[in-house]
DNA sequence: AGTAGATTGTTGTTGAGGCAAGTACAACTG
DNA sequence: CAGTTGTACTTGCCTCAACAACAATCTACT
C-alpha cells in the first residue's frame, strides 16, 4: 500500500485545523456546562444578542449556524422553555417567526460572554503575536468566503425589511461562534 | 445593554475558525456519504492507515480523535460490522484491544483519500499562497500544542511497546483529520 | 380569481455519541 | 499474598440533531 497518499502535505493543514477546533471547543465546554447550555444554544444566543432588536428569523439562524432548520426549531424550543428566548410572529409573512432574546436571555449572555472571551484569550488569541493573529484572520476569511457564502444571512441591520425576502448579502461580519 | 462585549475583536478569530471548520466539513460530506462513512469513521480509518501495522489501541484512538472512549467503541463496532476493521487482543495486556485496519479497510481509504485531498486543495490549501499556508500551519500548530497535548498518542512507531504504558509524546505529527 | 410551485417552520423517526456504571485485568501496597 | 487502587474497554440510558414527510403560507403565472 503506497503511503504517500497518507502523508500528503495538504492534509496537514486540515488536520491542524480540526485539532485546534476540537481542542478549543473542549476548553469551552466546562463554562457552558456550568450554565446549562450546549454549544448550539450558546451560538444561537450570541447571534441573537448581536442582532438588531435581538431578533432573527428562524431560517436566518439556520443559515448562520451549523444547524438545520429543524435543529433551530428544537434549540429555540429549549431556549424558550428556559425563558431565554421567545417566538414572535412576523407581521408581514405569516409563515415566518422571529426568535427574540428575552431580558433573561440578554442577562445570561452578558454573564457568560466575558468569561468565554477570557478563555479565547487564554487558549487562542493570547498565544499569538498581533501580526500572526491578523494574518490568521485574513487567511481564514479567504477560506470562509469560499466555503460559507451564506454565513451573514440576516445581519444587514434592516430589521424592518427582514420580513420581506432575505436581503442581499452585505459586507461579511465575522460571527461569534 | 453594553454591546462592546459582543463585538470584542477576540471572538472574530474564533468565529472565523468555526465557520471555516464547519464550511469545509460541509464540503467533505457528500464524498463521505457516497462511501457510507461518517466523519468520525473516516477519521478513525485514516488514523489507522497512518499507523504502523495499521493498528492503534482503542484508548489511543480516543485520545487522538474527538471521540470519547465509548464513542470509539461504537465507531469500531460499526467499522468491524462493515469489515473495514477488526479487533485484536493485546498479547501483553489482556484488558487492551487494537483496532486493526483490514485489507478492505485499506482499500477503502486508498480509494477515498485522493478525492478527499483534492477537496482540501480546492476549498482550502489551493486558495492560499504558499507562504500564507505555511504561516497558517505555524500558527495553528502553536494553538494545537497548547490545547491538545495528547493528540499524538500512540504514534511513536514502537508498536511492540504499545502494549505497555502509553509511551512518551514524541515530536508532534499533524494528524489527518 | 385560480392554480402550480416555492418557501417557512414543525414533527416523527432514526441514529450518533456522551456520561456513568459495570466488568475484567493490572499494578501497587502493606 | 490479600486488598486497594487504577486502567481498558463495554453497555444502558439519555440528549441531541439530521432527514423526510407535512401543513401553512406566499409568489408567479395564466
Amino acid at each position: 500500500m503506497t503511503k504517500e497518499v497518507f502523508t500528503d502535505p495538504r492534509i496537514t493543514a486540515m488536520g491542524l485545523l480540526n485539532e485546534v477546533h476540537a481542542g478549543l471547543n473542549e476548553k469551552f465546554q466546562p463554562l457552558l456546562a456550568a450554565h446549562k447550555l450546549s454549544l448550539a444554544e450558546f451560538d444561537v444566543l450570541i447571534r441573537l444578542a448581536r442582532s438588531p432588536r435581538y431578533r432573527l428569523r428562524m431560517s436566518d439562524l439556520a443559515a448562520q449556524t451549523i444547524l438545520s432548520t429543524s435543529g433551530v426549531t428544537r434549540v429555540v424550543d429549549r431556549l424558550e422553555r428556559d425563558g431565554l428566548v421567545t417566538r414572535e410572529a412576523c407581521p408581514s409573512d405569516r409563515r415566518g417567526f422571529f426568535a427574540v432574546l428575552t431580558e433573561a436571555g440578554q442577562d445570561r449572555v452578558e454573564r457568560i460572554l466575558p468569561e468565554h472571551n477570557a478563555l479565547i484569550e487564554t487558549w487562542f488569541t493570547g498565544l499569538l503575536a498581533p501580526e500572526a493573529l491578523a494574518a490568521l484572520e485574513d487567511t481564514l476569511r479567504t477560506v470562509r468566503d469560499a466555503v460559507r457564502p451564506s454565513s451573514t444571512a440576516g445581519v444587514t441591520g434592516e430589521v424592518e425589511r427582514a420580513c420581506l425576502r432575505r436581503p442581499d448579502r452585505s459586507e461579511p461580519v465575522a460571527a461569534s461562534e
